[in-house]
Parts: structure tokens; C-alpha cells; sequence
RNA sequence: CGGAGCGUAGUGUAACGGUAACAUGCAUGAUUCGGGUUCAUGUGACUCCGGGUUCAAAUCCCGGCGCUCCGACCA
């Protein structure tokens, strides 16, 4: 990608309608915009950060046994009544409007109504069971107030999967192995060094749902941390009672900010009871199918990693989910041979199946370092004069400031190994 | 939803009640060329919307709307 034809620029100075540092940081560097409160567009360098978040979490949920499908955002009434969740009174963050007939419709704010009511069609046998349907898709809220940028919006994109299981055995097992899912993702995201599995409250079917949660004085919740155990406990559950029950002392605890990136969720027979989600077992015995939940917020992953992972300069992406695993920058040069040196490489680059952001504007050195810090693209090249003297070129990388020099016939390799 | 603050060129800021300025961006030309070079010219705002006070309102008052922050809320 040329970054003359990338339609998006860089500000010199940040919004001043954003506080937190993500949404800053990311309408600064042109990664998104800000549509209103709580909404946000995603640009082409935005878009394709969230595009790589989606396929590791793709990955990670495939490999549990997931099964990608995409339900509707409209939803109707009669579903959500099943479960008492259309009311506003109970449910105060609905979005709803009216088809030209008059008939309600919401806008889905969640989607174990949805899945509860699709898969009842499709399980009647022991033998259908246990299944994982998840999806990608947008969520609305209509949050009293959103904030923190990208952290709380009222539009989000989300991962949602279900796991539907013949008994509490079957159900627990799966959960366990959810949460080594989970936590591979936040390590390859580049953020699990400081995202502990933290205990919060779990409604009526378990003591505990488990959130994921990242350490960051950007986070609106409250969690102690045991550095020895590296497991928490949210506020919420914060008590005598419950630290005694998990084997936590309350003098070995951190408190800490963090923010929740995902959330696993025992359901029991929560929505299989209301939907009559029921399977004949062996001895053809009608049984309650048990449901868990496991979500991920993208967007907010994406800010939490923006928060976690950036300096004064601005953003630091993991090679995982950067937009461009390289930026290629060629300085000005009266020298026409530094521009034919930076386009053949970028071919090459290209031609190794590489991801390149190859800045060919004309533009002073200075303004295409500071954008290259703030784009934060793990590896930059220069193609300079300089450089092209000494028949080397300088590899800057984004996360440690280190800078290295290479031969050309060096740079593919280095490139296609940096993890 | 309670409280506080703020709405002025694309962006960031200024302007005593006296008829919108500076920076940046963008365009053109020159200059410079490894960390946002310097200069010239030009471009660009019904000062969020509606009403009121006044000879005169970006400025004061009222009402909306919007944004941010604190709190409440948050499978």
C-alpha cells in the first residue's frame, strides 16, 4: 500500500473531543473516526487491525470446536419476550424501532436469545450435542453514557460464542478449555502478559463467571490481583467469603485498574428453559440443554492494546495485528536512484507476500518519522542516500527503538523471520 | 439519568458587548532535504441551532442539541 493513496493523514495534535489516550491515538494516526459518542468508523488502517484481531480470534474459537455463523442484528419482540428481556424497564440499553407495519423490532444489545431460539430447531438428540456456534458482528447499546473512546461505544463489534452442552459435566470441561482459548488470544493480541483471568460474580447458575481483565490505569474496573497466582478478583466480589473459597489472602493482594477484554459465562438452563431448549438423552428422558457465553469486545480489545502498548510518540503494534507488518520509508533525495531502489523493493517486499506501507510521498524526513512512530508499524526501512552509500539500510524497530543495518539481499529474510 | 466543564475555518487555539485573529492543513511558487525547514501569495467560519436583551452579540440571558469528564448504570 502506497501511503499517498491511503486517503487518511495524520493530525499534529489529537482531538479535542477525545480525553482517553486510544480514541486519541487512533483518530490522530487516522485509524478511525468519530461518528458521535460512542461511534466510531473504521478506516482502512483501522480496519485492517480489527480484521486481524477477528482472524486470531477466529482461529482460537475454530480450534475449540467453533462454529462461525452470522445472526441478525434486527431481532424480534416475540423471541426477547421469552426470556423477559424485551421490557424496558428490565433492559434499559435497548435500541428499538418499528418496521413500516408498525411491528417492534430491536436492535440485538446480546445473543443468547437469538442462538437459544435458532438452535432449538435444529437439536432434538443427545446426538447433536455439544455444539459452539459463535459470531462476529455488531452490537448495540444504548449506554446511558459511553466513554474512555473505543472502551465503552454504543455501536461495537463483538465475538460471541455459545456453547451448548448435554450436562454440567460436558459444560464445565468445555469452559475450562475456553479459558486456555482465551487466554492464547490475548497473548497473541500482545497483551497477555498483563491480562489475568479475574473472578466476578456469576449469577444464578455458578458462584463465579470469569473475566478477562488488562491491567491499565485506563480501566474502569477495580481488580486484586495475586502476582504469585496470577489470578484476580473483580470488586464486585470483592468479600472475606469469597477470597477464603478461592484460597486468596487479602494481604497478598494488588489492587489495579484494568479493563475487561473478554468474559466467559456459565448460563446453566437460563434461556434452554424459557426457549424449551430440550434434548431426549439415551434413555429418551427430556433434559434442559446447559448453556455457557464467551464474548470479546474487538473494538475495545483494539483500544485496550492502543492503551497497553504505545509511548509519547504514539501506537506500538504486535506484528500479530499490525496493519503493516512493515513500513518502508523513502527519504527525499535529488539521487533518482533512491527512489527506483525504494519501489523495487517494495516489490520485492510485495512479491514475498509481505505487508508493506511504503511511504512515497513527498515529504520532509522528519514528518515521515514522526508519522511512522505514531502508525507504529513493528518495522520500519529507510531508503535513503545515506543508506544507499554504504549499500545498507537502516531497520528500525518500533517496539524497542532498536536499529540495525542490512544488506539488501538480507532484508526478506529478516523480515519473513521477525516474529 | 444526576453533577461539572466546553461548543469559533479540515484540525488546534484567540478575540473588553464594537462587526472574527493566529497556528496548522490545503493550493501555487521559491528555499531546504535523516526527526513536523524557511519565506511569499492564495484558500478556507452564516462563531452548534432557535429565541431574547442591546444602537451593536462569538461574547450577556433563556431553551434546545452536541461533546468531554465525575458519579449512577454496565451478561
Amino acid at each position: 500500500m502506497r501511503q499517498s493513496k491511503l486517503l487518511t493523514k495524520t493530525r499534529k495534535e489529537g482531538p479535542k473531543d477525545e480525553v482517553s489516550k486510544n480514541a486519541n491515538l487512533l483518530i490522530r494516526a487516522g485509524f478511525i473516526n468519530k461518528e458521535m459518542a460512542g461511534v466510531y468508523d473504521y478506516l482502512p488502517l483501522g480496519l485492517r487491525v480489527m480484521q486481524k484481531i477477528e482472524n486470531i480470534i477466529r482461529d482460537e474459537m475454530n480450534k475449540l470446536g467453533g462454529l462461525e455463523m452470522k445472526t441478525s442484528i434486527i431481532q424480534s419482540k416475540e423471541v426477547w419476550e421469552k426470556s423477559n428481556r424485551w421490557s424496558d424497564e428490565l433492559v434499559d440499553n435497548w435500541f428499538k424501532t418499528k418496521l413500516k407495519n408498525g411491528t417492534e423490532v430491536g436492535l440485538s444489545f446480546t445473543n443468547e436469545e437469538a442462538y437459544a431460539n435458532i438452535l432449538k430447531q435444529y437439536i432434538s438428540s443427545y446426538k447433536d450435542l455439544p455444539v459452539y456456534p459463535y459470531d462476529f458482528k455488531s452490537i448495540f447499546r444504548n449506554e446511558a453514557r459511553s466513554k474512555s473512546g473505543m472502551l465503552r461505544g454504543r455501536e461495537f463489534y463483538w465475538k460471541a460464542m455459545y456453547s451448548f452442552s448435554k450436562d454440567e459435566n460436558e459444560h464445565d470441561e468445555f469452559y475450562e478449555k475456553s479459558k486456555i482459548a482465551y487466554k492464547n488470544i490475548f497473548d497473541r493480541v500482545g497483551i497477555g502478559h498483563l491480562t489475568y483471568l479475574t473472578f466476578a460474580s456469576g449469577g444464578t447458575f455458578s458462584k463465579f463467571s470469569h473475566e478477562f481483565q488488562a491491567v491499565t490505569p485506563a480501566g474502569e474496573d477495580t481488580i486484586y490481583f495475586d502476582e504469585k497466582k496470577k489470578i484476580a478478583v473483580n470488586r464486585e466480589v470483592y468479600n472475606d467469603e469469597v477470597l477464603k473459597s478461592l484460597g486468596l489472602e487479602k494481604n497478598k493482594l494488588v489492587e489495579l485498574k484494568s479493563i475487561e477484554v473478554g468474559n466467559i459465562f456459565s448460563l446453566g438452563t437460563k434461556f434452554s428453559e424459557p426457549f424449551d431448549l430440550k434434548y431426549k438423552n439415551e434413555k429418551s428422558e427430556d433434559k434442559f440443554v446447559v448453556m455457557g457465553s464467551y464474548g470479546i469486545g474487538l473494538g475495545r480489545l483494539m483500544g485496550t492494546v492502543v492503551e497497553i502498548l504505545s509511548d509519547e510518540k504514539g501506537m506500538i503494534w504486535p506484528v500479530s495485528i499490525a496493519p503493516f507488518k512493515v513500513h518502508l520509508v523513502e527519504l527525499i533525495s535529488e539521487n533518482i536512484k533512491v527512489k527506483e531502489t525504494a519501489e523495487k523493493l517494495y516489490n520485492e517486499l510485495a512479491k514475498a507476500g509481505i505487508e508493506v506501507l511504503y511511504d512515497d510521498r513527498n515529504a520532509r524526513a522528519g514528518e515521515k518519522f514522526n508519522d511512522s512512530d505514531l502508525i507504529g508499524i513493528p518495522i520500519r526501512i529507510v531508503v535513503s542516500e545515506k543508506g544507499l552509500e554504504k549499500g545498507e539500510f537502516e531497520i528500525k524497530q518500533r517496539m524497542d527503538g532498536k536499529v540495525l543495518s542490512l544488506k539488501e539481499n538480507e532484508i526478506i529474510n529478516f523480515v519473513e523471520k521477525y516474529k
